[in-house]
DNA sequence: GCCAACGTTGGC
DNA sequence: GCCAACGTTGGC
């Protein structure tokens, strides 16, 4: 079983929605890496770290798992979607995307800036480096072990 | 709201 | 296939 991170800004789509829905489809992804993510690597049962983006408080706020294989965004078909593609083909679609299901909340924000603080420990990791801007990025299980470790540290 | 960093686009 | 221009991300 893989670990990944997605990023959501919380105005769009906040783990309390996930929460509220129970099960989410993750459309909207127009990055080629990310997408190669899920259409590539992600199975489902993967665990996901539920990081909130472009916010008060950026960092981990719940756990999620990878509900579905990857399937055809439909957003990207759709006029009226702003994350519709008109390159886009049906019978040659551009964009996956994975359902993602609700696991849990976290007890608190687990920060960016601890996060940050334990780069020693986490070794190369996507979030981290400079700069970066993915939206979906993996987690070895040793990563994903020590940042939910911090949820109950002092 | 600012802006650094980065990905994508398109002219050549 | 290069690379400048442009748009977006996301922390601050």
């Amino acid at each position: 079983m893989a670990m990944w991170l997605m990023k959501s800004e919380p105005e769009e789509f906040s783990i309390e929605a996930l929460a509220k829905v129970a099960r989410e489809p993750w459309s909207g992804v127009r990055n080629y890496q990310a997408r190669n993510f899920m259409r590539d690597a992600m199975r489902k049962g993967d665990k996901v770290l539920f990081y909130h983006s472009n916010c008060a408080q950026p960092g981990v706020v719940g756990i999620a798992e990878v509900a579905s294989a990857a399937y055809p965004d439909p957003t990207q078909f759709d006029p009226d979607s702003e994350y519709y593609d008109p390159k886009s083909t049906p019978s040659a679609p551009r964009w996956l995307l994975v359902d993602i299901a609700f696991v849990r909340q976290l007890k608190r924000v687990i920060t960016l800036d601890e996060i940050r603080n334990q780069a020693g420990q986490l070794g190369d990791f996507a979030l981290i480096r400079r700069g970066n801007r993915l939206s979906v990025m993996p987690v070895s299980a040793s990563q994903y072990q020590h940042i939910l470790a911090l949820e109950h540290a002092a």
